[in-house]
DNA sequence: TTCTTTACATACGATACGTATGTCAATCTG
DNA sequence: CAGATTGACATACGTATCGTATGTAAAGAA
């Protein structure tokens, strides 16, 4: 009966420990966060975790991938709900923004991830989101819509923008209300891309 | 004749802590830097150390404002060389993306800095230096040039996106190469905060 | 069934931070 | 000028935490 494969006990070990370095991580930053307490509220060991993900940067990495990776895919649902290409990528960034509000993505993604893993743009989770803005920003300019700019920096500058705002937004007494200015300002600048400012 | 003025020891000894921090935190990082190795560096000792500073983090602090400083003075420096306003804010922003290639302020004051004392704006250091392009964006957007949009806000994007291109910069291949494209496209976005394009 | 390997727990050593205490010189006081 | 006091720094100590080395029991292979 409680017979299940071994592959998927490691998966549901995995699983839960990941979870509680999420909550972890969020709520007491990671160098603070105790690896025996994190484990233990896991119901584990830290012998789990350094068999799972080697160390403690390792697990890191591993909330990181799995947050980011649910960051890129709501960014996209939202984008590909747009009119056009540009509101798309527009909806994009502003979605970013919004996200990066939530502890967990701040704390984690935006204060330790860099941290303690380096450069985002080295992550994979990073790099496939990046990606994918980069591919909008070059169909723009294919398209005639976007300046002949280098894609790629275009992409990094507005993802760059649009976390530093959301830092911003996150860390003011009145969020919802610097929410409104920094969206604002944002898709002004972003115009700056456009062949046609419309 | 080793008579000096109890002040003046002290600010040596505080003087003597930062450097040693500085370089420290700047090739180690801050978590690996040990407090023990730093201080004896400066031939002292941890006793110094949290006499002067209270803890770690206000050592990191200390050595994050100064370094700030003098970022923001040099950026202001090239800023007010330029021929307009507008250039002067494209050229301290370009500044700042240069200084960030810089090992000391990439891993200090933009991964270790955000990640130990929280969001940079908060930072006193922070605060004078976007209180400075504030100030510019504010005076451009009274002569007509930029569009009438939320002043600090766009200071805000202009430095996010600034700071993380030279995150960008600093951890490519080929940092030169990548710096002209970083910024071509950096002055392209900025442009969308211009009330004639030009 | 037996042997091997995997997945985790337990035990251990080392490092490093913060505090509590000690010391000596500089300044203040009478 | 002598004694008291404060400040600047050093030393000593306790504790927490990480990573590793070792132990163990169950799953899978032979």
């Amino acid at each position: 009966m409680t017979s299940r494969r071994r592959s998927e006990m490691v998966e549901e070990t995995r699983a839960k420990l990941i979870r509680a370095a999420r909550s972890a991580f969020a709520e007491k930053g990671y160098s603070t966060a105790s690896m025996d307490d994190l484990t233990a509220v896991a119901g584990l060991t830290r012998g789990a975790l350094y068999h799972n993900f080697g160390d403690k940067r390792g697990l890191l990495a591993a909330v990181v991938d799995q947050i980011d990776a649910e960051m890129a895919e709501r960014a996209h649902a939202i984008g590909s709900q747009a009119e056009s290409p540009w509101e798309g990528l527009m909806a994009e960034g502003v979605a970013y923004i919004e996200m990066a509000m939530e502890p967990e993505v701040q704390r984690i993604v935006l204060l330790d991830g860099p941290a303690v893993l380096g450069d985002p743009s080295k992550w994979p989770s990073q790099n496939r989101c990046l990606h994918a803005t980069m591919q909008t920003v070059q169909a723009l300019i294919a398209q005639g819509v976007v300046k002949p700019v280098d894609a790629e920096a275009a992409a990094r500058l507005l993802n760059g923008a649009a976390l530093n705002a959301s830092l911003w937004v996150a860390a003011s007494d009145n969020p919802s209300e610097v929410l409104v200015r920094a969206v604002d300002a944002f898709r002004c600048m972003a115009t700056g891309l456009l062949e046609t400012p419309a």
